[in-house]
DNA sequence: GTATGCTTTCGGC
DNA sequence: TTACGGCCGAAAGCATAC
């Protein structure tokens, strides 16, 4: 008989507010909102993350920081601003941690990350329990820090299984309770499953991931191709065989900034994008990337996003590059659009690295 | 038709 | 009544290639 994997997914709760907390445990019993200030005026901005207190009042992320301060009025609730280095020093600590428990660790982002235990388990759900417990422990006792754990056969389960409990949760589902578990769940809980294609779903009778489960394959490829189609037949009956794999480098380098005013004037928008560009410059040198995709991002006064880019084409590297082609996508962007820019950004992708390929090459043989 | 790759938008954290 | 960050990868939509 095949064994199943075990496999973890570990999500840290509340992560930069748990944080800012670990830094000051006086605000533990108050509402605590992490935010980003835009620096317009003194409250402009948005919630990055508030601890369970704040969340009790409405304050969640994403919304306006001077609408989470009016929902937190007459509290003794603590503001604070994002310490990105702060909690990253956290973050890599706990993945050094959570790394020597697992065979595998697939970091998804600065507070989740993958872990295959079936080794350690010896493939075994009642042992994933026990060392899950140990694994939150461990992590509270050298960092501090709660844990949100799911474990699942597969990633697929996994995730699903951790958004079930939250906060300091442990959920454990185990292969045969799988296919239960996943039935009653909206089809859109699945990856993939966008707005789009749950319109499209609904329409063919499909509301849950057990409707999916039990649609006739043949029919879902010929409605969505061969491979999506046999994609969805298969997660939604809770097969997923991707393995856990260490995570590479980013794909992309962005940086985006609220300007100090609205404006379409090329001269102060080229300024801005300048310094952005000197960041992400100096962030892509330090990796020895060369990259072939430049892109501009612009949010406009009624809030809505836009985005150009343009893919030369071979690999490049140079500063100077970047701002001749953000120069002219912005011109070209400014003669299709008459909004004001309230944001602007840039951003590279398409990294190639012979030069790390030769560190490591070197590395290993040196 | 299916695969592939590019551009733009969406949505989670 | 309006109000509002910064980043990332995934989704969606399209063009082109086989």
């Amino acid at each position: 008989m095949v064994q199943s994997r075990v496999v973890m997914l570990i999500d840290f709760d509340y992560f930069f507010a748990q944080c800012e907390e670990l830094r000051n445990p006086v605000i533990k019993n108050k509402p605590v909102v992490v935010g980003v200030y835009s620096g317009r005026t003194e409250d402009s901005g948005a919630v990055s993350t508030s601890n369970y207190i704040a969340r009790k009042y409405g304050v969640k992320s994403g919304i306006p920081l001077f609408l989470a301060k009016r929902s937190l009025e007459g509290t003794d609730a603590v503001f604070l601003p994002v310490d990105h280095k702060y909690y990253t020093q956290i973050s890599d600590n706990i993945m050094q941690i959570l790394s020597v428990y697992a065979s595998s660790l697939e970091q998804v982002s600065v507070d989740e990350a993958y872990l295959d235990v079936t080794v350690q388990v010896s493939g075994s759900f009642e042992n994933a329990c026990l060392y899950a417990q140990k694994i939150k422990q461990d992590i509270k006792t050298q960092v501090g820090l709660s844990l949100t754990i799911g474990v699942g056969p597969n990633k697929l389960v996994a995730k699903i299984a951790c958004d079930s409990q939250k906060p300091d949760g442990l959920t454990i589902v185990k292969p045969e309770e799988a296919a239960n578990f996943f039935a009653i769940l909206p089809v859109n809980r699945l990856l993939g499953v966008g707005k789009k294609t749950f319109a499209r779903m609904e329409q063919m009778g499909i509301k849950t991931i057990g409707d999916l489960a039990k649609f006739d394959i043949q029919r879902l490829v010929s409605m969505f191709g061969k491979v999506l189609g046999l994609y969805f037949h298969n997660a939604a009956n809770a097969i997923d065989n991707e393995p856990v794999v260490f995570t590479g480098e980013a794909e992309s380098i962005s940086k985006i900034n609220t300007l100090k005013q609205d404006t379409r004037d090329l001269e102060s928008i080229l300024q801005k994008t300048s310094e952005l560009i000197d960041i992400i410059h100096n962030e892509v040198m330090e990796k020895g990337y060369s990259f072939k995709t430049i892109s501009i991002y612009v949010v406009t006064v009624d809030l809505l996003s836009k985005s150009r880019s343009v893919t030369l084409e071979q690999p490049v590297k140079a500063k100077e590059i970047i701002k001749r082609h953000v120069c002219l996508l912005f011109e070209k962007y400014l003669s299709e659009s008459s909004l004001d820019i309230r944001r602007v950004g840039v951003r590279v992708s398409g990294f190639s690295k012979e030069q790390l390929q030769q560190k490591q090459l070197s590395s290993f043989f040196g």
